[in-house]
DNA sequence: TACATTTACGTAACCAGTTACATAATTAAC
DNA sequence: GTTAATTATGTAACTGGTTACGTAAATGTA
């Protein structure tokens, strides 16, 4: 089973499956060696009932971390045997009060010694060991609590491909891209304004020239994001971000994160101090970005544009 | 579920599996995430197909640490959908060769940044951790593979039992278990002698007033094994050890290492500088802890006993 | 007070593995 | 050259869990 040391560590699952199953097999054994009629996997249901109090089916369950209809079935193997009784709650019909049996807890004295070995047994495995497995797995399970694994998988995914997006400017090789990319969303969700048309079929003699910018982010060479900063007459501030687009296809790799900093960072060496935009309250992504690149929402701006319901401002 | 803080390790198995199972929860939306048509639990198989070369059930059931049966059943999930091919061996007719067809290879080739990441994935949550899982677990599996769970847990027991053994000198009241325990044993392998009836029967006048001793191993205040130390008339020696049993029924709890130690001790505190026995081959067990209290083989000494084959000695 | 929602729980079907068993091909042994 | 043992594989049945679903009781709400 050379397997795991070439695989490497793909294959946690399926490494720490064979090991619960190396330690689960003796198990069965483990319960006659002391005399105890009971099958290993009743033994979380036991436990919990061996405290006394009787419990309901569900109850058990969630202590335990098994599905309801495990702990039902473990309940009906149990009651078979005669290890615990099951009696309807006077007050509330639906629940199933269970608890154990005489001869239930006449085996939960003769399993306390196998308790304390077993208890000992695997405290003498983890002497033998460097690395304490115990607090390992409490460690795994607090963090996969917090994050799923495959929310970690996403963000290494993220972070290995967003650093495949390069940010460049605008060249007139751009214009169909600069031009498809915005015309997606805004067709999407409002109507194309007669505005837009001018700076998305001449962005050179509407933008560029009039002392804006534009840059393109390209991904693996082809072009997925653009972003614009255009010059403003209002003398407060020093350019307009507008005309930020990225393409669906391409989500998931922080490519308007990208191209929001580096927007701002091309301001700020053109000395600017203050930069616009303008919104809609509707394209939630969008606004979540503008806030996270320190934009702030500010009120009483009048726009050209029919579809803008909100302006923000961030001063460099 | 706070079970298993109170439950403490004797869950390991049930905690491990809970584990396993959250790690293994994420695994096929990952491989959507990717857009690799596959069922994460064919990647063990996979992977080791993935090297080019044909393989056979066995082999690679082996190679994975799983049965063939499974192995069996996962191939012909995959040749449905087209990942591998099956070829019957030329030379041995037995032998089913898989490997990748042209569709596996080409997915093994989108796979590889899923691996980076996934592997990423795991260092990262490693790196927030201050037991390392991974190297845990390959130490629990050597362990584990050199001794069993149930044999750690049989030493423990072991342990635990035979500190409840009492070595006690003998009193009259324990006339009926020397001679019991030793009934017991004697007709069982061979037949009872004169020479049996004459020590059981009148241990007093026997062998203690002859100047010997006798010491009882008491189990929870009930004897359960009993062994005599006989004033011997050769001047070679001091002592000979005999009547030496122990129950069945209290098997394994070392009681006659204990018992032997016992006595040879006794031996030195009276002065003794050598101790004789005799037994008969066929009781390996009795043997075999001759040999680990320290007696030696001896030859050409002669035995009132029919049922002797076998003569040692121990220097003290 | 009636109706929708939630909760408790059992049953059925599924899942990913296992062991047990049967069969065919090969190899070893006399 | 038979015959016995071993090996490779597939099929069936089992296992310890799951999810999906249905029903009845309790609870919340208009």
């Amino acid at each position: 089973m050379s397997f795991f040391d070439t695989v490497g560590k793909f294959a946690v699952g399926s490494r720490l499956r064979l090991l619960t199953e190396k330690i689960t097999e003796d198990a069965t054994q483990i319960y006659q060696m002391y005399g105890v009629d009971m099958n290993p996997k009743w033994f979380p249901v036991f436990y919990v009932l061996s405290r006394g109090e009787a419990m309901t089916i569900t109850a058990i369950a969630k202590e335990i971390g098994h599905s309801h209809p495990s702990v039902s079935k473990i309940i009906s193997e149990m009651v078979e045997k005669g290890l615990v009784k099951e009696k309807k709650d006077k007050t509330d019909g639906r629940r199933n009060m269970v608890s154990l049996s005489a001869k239930g807890k006449d085996i939960n004295g003769k399993i306390q010694e196998q308790y304390t070995d077993v208890k000992n047994a695997i405290e003498a495995i983890s002497a033998n060991t460097q690395h304490d497995l115990w607090k390992a797995i409490a460690e795994w399970e607090f963090l996969l609590e917090q994050k799923s694994l495959l929310r970690w998988v996403q963000e290494q995914k993220k972070e290995r491909e967003s650093q495949k997006v390069k940010i460049v400017d605008y060249q007139p090789a751009y214009q169909q891209a600069f031009k498809d990319l915005n015309v997606e969303w805004i067709s999407k969700y409002f109507k194309m304004e007669a505005a837009d048309y001018k700076a998305l079929d001449n962005p050179q003699g509407y933008i560029l020239e009039n002392g804006g910018h534009i840059l393109v982010a390209l991904y693996e060479d082809v072009p997925v994001g653009v972003c614009a900063l255009i010059k403003m007459k209002d003398p407060a501030y020093d350019y307009e971000l507008a005309k930020m687009a990225v393409s669906p296809a391409a989500q998931g790799k922080s490519i308007g994160w990208l191209l929001g900093n580096a927007i701002l960072e091309k301001a700020r060496s053109l000395g600017a101090t203050k930069i616009y935009l303008e919104s809609n309250t509707i394209l939630k992504p969008a606004i979540n970005l503008y806030y996270k690149l320190g934009f702030e929402k500010i009120i009483g701006h009048p726009s050209p544009y029919e579809r803008c319901n909100i302006q923000m401002e961030r001063p460099l």
